[in-house]
DNA sequence: TTAATATATTTGTATAAACAAAAATTGTAT
DNA sequence: ATACAATTTTTGTTTATACAAATATATTAA
């Protein structure tokens, strides 16, 4: 028989998943974009000019999925992000943010921002960090 | 400037409730049901004998997307629900969970709710309560 | 050099999800 | 009774996801 803490915080971890995310997407449709979309974008910016390849990028998306090809591809018909074959190893793809996607992103982000400072108004500093340390110790 | 606090816990979140499903979705995998579907069989397990709408199903649900339909339309190819139009209005449809159904429920429940315990191991009691009640106040 | 293996990306395909619109039935107001 | 609105479910369509296979290049070993 399962523990009633257990699937208590479970199934909290995951509606609360569910909840954050709704509350994102009504961001990210708001600017037409999705949130991998969006995760590329922040990835690619933190390399600061550096290129990144399709393998970079999608060891650290938050949602490890298959397709960061035809993401990219979105993303390349935005005009956010060029990509070129890197010149030392024809197998792998450079991927830059271009000035208009970092012009994007410096819109969106605050606004996010903003909307995730909102999610934990109800939480104070010490109950965050108490929060962090608690998941990361879940199904790792 | 979001408080990196605030950051990490969000992002813990949403990376934790990926693990969580990455588990769960090997266990289903294997009994080649999908977590909806489950999650379906649960709700209608949990009626003892007492018909479900559509609706109602869909409110229960964890995640309310909408295709309850398909999702019924499966669960009866595998004989696991049947489905009948309600006598007392007819744009209703009652369904109920049959006895291969609640038999399938029977053999892999066990399975999850081991899985969930194995994934909380690493907190206490207290520290699964504690996480509960944080995530409750997130979001809201 | 050639063959075999490894790496990085792309493509194909099958399935699922999101969303809007349609269809059927019921309820309500005039 | 009729028209109109509300409820419940279904269907259509577009897009996303997961997974496997294919392609291209690089590396290694014989």
């Amino acid at each position: 028989m399962i523990k009633k803490s257990t699937r208590d915080s479970i199934l909290s971890i995951l509606k609360t998943s569910l909840r954050i995310n709704k509350k994102l997407n009504d961001v990210f449709k708001k600017y037409e974009i999705s949130e991998q979309q969006f995760n590329i974008l922040r990835i690619l910016r933190g390399q600061r000019g550096k290129p990144s390849s399709l393998k970079t990028i999608q060891k650290r998306m938050v949602h490890l999925m298959s397709n960061t090809t035809r993401l990219v591809d979105k993303l390349i018909l935005k005009d956010f992000v060029s990509r070129e074959t890197c010149k030392f190893n024809r197998r792998k793809i450079d991927i830059f943010i271009t000035d208009k996607g970092l012009k994007f992103l410096n819109e969106i982000n605050p606004i996010i921002d903003k909307s995730e400072e909102l999610m934990t108004t109800n939480l104070s500093e010490e109950e965050k960090n108490i929060l962090t340390k608690l998941l990361n110790k879940i199904a790792v």
